[in-house]
DNA sequence: GTCTATAATCGGATAGAC
DNA sequence: GTCTATCCGATTATAGAC
C-alpha cells in the first residue's frame, strides 16, 4: 500500500474511533464536525475529504463503536456469561476511556435518524440478541433479556440517584441471571 | 379568576401539552420554539411571557406527557394489570393522538439535559417504578420488570423490521406476565 | 398577551491555498 | 490531504408596536 493511501487511511480511522466515541457519549446533536476532528488532531475542513456529511460518520461510527464496545466488554472479564452480563450492567463504571454500548445510549436517538441508520443499528442489535441467544438457547428469553439489559444501562444513565441506580442494576442482574455458563 | 388570568393559564396549558407531545416524539433537539407555538396556534415572540427558554418549557413538559399517558393507557383498558402491561408494550398502535411513554422515548435524551430537568425525569420513572410495585409487591421484580418494559418500547421504536418488533414486544411481555390481577 | 421584525449565535458544508 | 477562511441556513432569544 502507497504510503499516502496508508495515511489516509489511518486519518479516516482516527476520525470514525474519535465519532464512535463522541457520538455514543453526546448523540448526534451534542456533537459537532468540530469536536471530531479535534479529537481526531485535525480541522474542519479536513473532513470532508473522508466522509460526505455528519450523517454518514454517523452511520459508519454506529457499528464501530459496537465492535470496540464488544471487545473491551470481553477483555474485561472470563468466559462465564454470568460475569459479562455483570459487566455490561456496570460498564459505567470501567476506565475514562471504556467505549460504552451503543444500542443503549443512542436507543433513543436513532429514531430520528434516516432509514440507513436506523438499518445499522439494527444490524448491530439482532447480533446483540444473537449473542445472548447463543448462550441461553431460547430466542424469547433472549430478546427479552437484551430488553431488560439494555434498557438498565440505558437507564441507569439517566438516574442521578446512586442508590437507585445500584439497585435497579441489582435487579436487573437478578433477573436475568442464572444460566449455566 | 379575572378573564385575562385565565386566558393566560389557557395559553400556558396549549404550550405545554403540544410541547409534551412534540418533545416526546422528536427530542429536545427535534423540536423548535416555532414547532410548539405554531401547533399551540400562536408566534415565537409570545412563547417567552410563559416560559424563560426551551429548557425550562422542556423541564415542565415531562411530567405533563407522562400524566396524559397515564390517563390515556388506563383509559384505554379494564383494571387487569396484564392487559395494562399489553396496552403499554402496544403503544405505537394506538392513535395518532396518543401521548407516548416520555420515559422510554426520552431515555437517551434526558442524559444530555441540565440536573434539575433529569431530576424530573427520575421523580416520573420513580413513579412508574412504584406503580408497578403495587401490583407485583417485590420491589426487586418491580424495577426488573419496568427496565424490560421501557427497554422493549424504546428499541420497539427503532426497529423497522416490523417482524422483529413484535418478536420482541411479545417476548417482553411474555418475560414480565402472569401476575395476579 | 400576542404579534412582526431583528439581533446574535452556532454549526454544517464549501472554496481555494499549500 | 489538510489547512484557513467563508458562506449559509437554522434557531434561540429579544425589542418594540398594537
Amino acid at each position: 500500500m502507497p504510503w499516502d493511501t496508508n495515511h489516509k487511511h489511518k486519518s479516516r480511522q482516527r476520525i470514525l474511533e474519535a465519532a464512535a466515541q463522541l457520538f455514543v457519549v453526546r448523540g448526534f446533536d451534542g456533537v459537532g464536525i468540530d469536536d471530531v476532528m479535534q479529537q481526531a488532531n485535525m480541522t474542519r475542513g479536513a473532513f470532508y475529504s473522508h466522509f460526505k456529511s455528519k450523517s454518514e460518520l454517523y452511520h459508519e461510527a454506529i457499528p464501530v463503536a459496537g465492535f470496540i464496545a464488544k471487545e473491551q466488554l470481553e477483555a474485561g472479564c472470563s468466559n462465564s456469561f454470568n460475569v459479562l452480563k455483570h459487566n455490561y450492567l456496570n460498564q459505567h463504571k470501567g476506565d475514562d476511556d471504556t467505549q460504552l454500548c451503543p444500542i443503549a445510549l443512542l436507543i433513543s436517538d436513532i429514531r430520528h435518524r434516516d432509514p440507513a441508520i436506523r438499518e445499522t443499528y439494527e444490524k448491530v442489535f439482532a447480533g446483540f440478541v444473537e449473542y445472548i441467544n447463543s448462550h441461553v438457547n431460547e430466542r424469547s428469553a433472549a430478546l427479552a433479556q437484551a430488553a431488560t439489559m439494555i434498557g438498565a444501562v440505558a437507564l441507569a444513565q439517566t438516574l442521578t440517584d446512586e442508590s437507585l441506580k445500584a439497585e435497579l442494576l441489582a435487579a436487573c442482574e437478578a433477573a436475568t441471571g442464572c444460566e449455566q455458563d
